[in-house]
DNA sequence: CTGAAAGCGCTTACAG
DNA sequence: CTGAAAGCGCTTACAG
């Protein structure tokens, strides 16, 4: 005999109860003022006696707001995004409002579904990471609903973005290794794609992040040798230690990793104990997320810290203010870059753990795109 | 000029549209049979060309069911419930139910507020592992919502509960290390309630795998040694550092370590690493879970592995057959025990990985403990 | 299958 | 503050 099957106690039952109209319960609930203290003791009192609940359905059928907002992230295994998703919550908390998190394994079909699908109206707006959808697809992304991407795979969208300082950081991680005066740098994490740039028009982490690593080695007079840059997809441990595995194996030769996050850096690491190799006498290693893992792994790992917080909030801020602004339709966007650090820790030769470097972000605005045009701000 | 602002599109303007009933249109986008292939065409064009969409509030406000449910852990950045959401997402994808994800740390309060707050009604049905409450909150368990509980904490509650073969996971991960022929073996991750067990009564993760400890001891001809109880709570990696650490530095004695979980174990893994102990030469490490990570320590890490996609694919399964059986009234609930795994890797001195030994689990009904009584279950 | 209508439980403009 | 009422957009029993 669950009370589902029964009737639902309502707001006129409860107006019915305390002597007040309607009205005056809606007020009660919704926390405005101007009520008499009396009449909201006799509110509260007759919701407690009849256990009156709030029909969220009904409410969202008239204000046509959930109070939920989408956070689709590729997977919740991966730690960034699990801190991130963490994160998000936390700051959506905040705001009063609830997370509903959608993992689309980075494919672009699930990615469309997310912006477009039948789940898009459970919320009233939608923070993506998107990995399997690019510039090119762009259209996709123009919906009318309030949208924040993150990530640095889609340029020119119809919506705000927040994105970690990319090449500024990967180049202080660079620098870094480079002042620890090592001479070969391989790279972790770029797919043949990344590497030829087609038509010197930059999008995807990878991409940035070789820039940063290119420009350190140009300031610093060293040459750039395509043969370091080890590819590894996707980003994930097992890619990583396969990676330099099968590099080290086939006898390259480096002192220094740069993994272009930190999950292929632990995975490195085990490469690279598994063939007794030190670290970080022998190759030194340095990763990029600054997830919680890299404190505890032997040697703790450096890394670079992109402001996950900070993005956490910006785009929750960001998120809100469009839902509450009520329409996505101004053709100016914002772009947000966040300040990133390098952190050297063991891997890098430092004991403790150390910010060896920052790089400040920015924000700024942008005027939407027409979907025809290709995206020139981030040539090489 | 938002379409948010303008009235929406109805399912009455698509029947105006097509020349059929609303009722038709229902059964068209609720795919029920006996609807003629042109009924169907005609209506699903005329959709396309109104740019209709369905309404869920209001669907929602009708049938009373959501599509949707919640999984409540305490933080989404510990790696074992990263993994458990990503599995139970997949598994709720599976039954078209969409996962709203709750975080609760763990603390008593915000577990009370998700099994009974405002946001209880934002889903069908709830999946909690509680780590605040007890058996002494049963109360607060008795909802009159679907609810699927993770753990051992809370025992007697009126819900259907999946949990780990415990004890004799536990106790085989102590068998694995006595047959490597250790004995001083510590444990890490008891409080000090735990270690006493008041009134006989068990519940808890620690002090189930603590059983299961004993047992393997006693079975051995073993004393056990309190001493080598190492309290460490909340299970995160900073804390087994620190309290294997300490034990350490204290002139603590073992020849092995069983982690109470993976994050403990890993933890543990980088104190003895900066003691430069050899693991597992000179001690043996063994964890809980059988997260990700261990797969990437070094050494690669031995653990429990739990039944995680089993307690994911069941915990689902229960909850949706609670939903669509529509009450939870029954005062028969079922206990679902999963298989466990011991898994030997390099700190146990396996080279790769391999299985020791299984625990099968169980499914038994539970009839309802009327909320006054002591649970006499699982006395030692 | 159709057609007309009730009702889910809110919020909110309206007249006082 | 009150009171009576419209309307959000569905689903579904009802009569055909």
């Amino acid at each position: 005999m669950s009370d589902r099957e029964l009737r639902a106690v309502t707001m006129a039952d409860v107006a019915r109860h305390a002597g007040v109209s309607v009205k005056t319960v809606s007020n009660v609930i919704n926390d405005y003022p101007h009520i008499r203290p009396g009449t909201r003791d006799r509110v509260e009192a007759s919701i407690a006696a009849l256990g009156y609940r709030l029909n969220l359905s009904a409410r969202r059928l008239r204000t046509r707001r959930t109070g939920m907002i989408t956070l689709a992230v590729p997977e919740l295994r991966l730690p960034y995004f699990a801190e991130l998703a963490d994160a998000v919550i936390r700051e959506a908390d905040v705001r009063g409002l609830t997370v509903l998190i959608e993992q689309t394994g980075g494919r672009a079909e699930r990615e469309r579904e997310v912006l477009s699908g039948a789940r898009r109206q459970l919320t009233d707006g939608l923070i993506l990471s998107p990995l399997g959808l690019t510039s090119a697809d762009r259209a996709s992304f123009a919906i009318d609903t309030p949208l924040v991407l993150l990530g640095e795979r889609v340029f020119g969208a119809p919506a705000d973005h927040v994105t970690m300082n990319n090449v500024a950081a990967a180049r202080a991680a660079t620098e870094h290794l480079l002042g620890l005066g090592r001479e070969r740098i391989a790279v972790i994490g770029p797919s043949a794609t990344d590497t030829a740039g087609p038509s010197g028009v930059m999008t995807g982490s990878a991409t940035l992040r070789l820039a940063g690593y290119r420009d350190a080695l140009k300031s610093a007079g060293r040459a750039f040798d395509p043969a370091l840059l080890i590819p590894a997809v996707p980003w994930h441990r097992s890619a990583g230690a396969e990676a330099l595995g099968t590099f080290l194996d086939g006898g390259g030769q480096v002192d220094a990793v740069f993994a272009l996050n930190d999950a292929l850096a632990l995975g490195a690491l085990y490469a690279l104990h598994a063939r007794r190799v030190e670290v970080p006498e022998t190759v030194a290693l340095i990763g990029f997320d600054d997830v919680d893992d890299v404190r505890y792994a032997t040697p703790t790992l450096s890394s670079v810290a992109p402001g996950r917080d900070e993005i956490a909030r910006t785009a929750v801020e960001l998120l809100h203010a469009r839902i509450e602004g009520g329409g996505t339709s101004d053709a100016e966007y914002v772009r947000v870059v966040t300040d990133s650090r390098v952190i050297a820790r063991q891997s890098t030769g430092t004991d403790g753990e150390r910010v060896v470097s920052e790089q400040p972000g920015s924000r700024v605005p942008v005027t939407e795109q027409p979907l025809g045009a290709s995206e020139p701000a981030f040539r090489v």
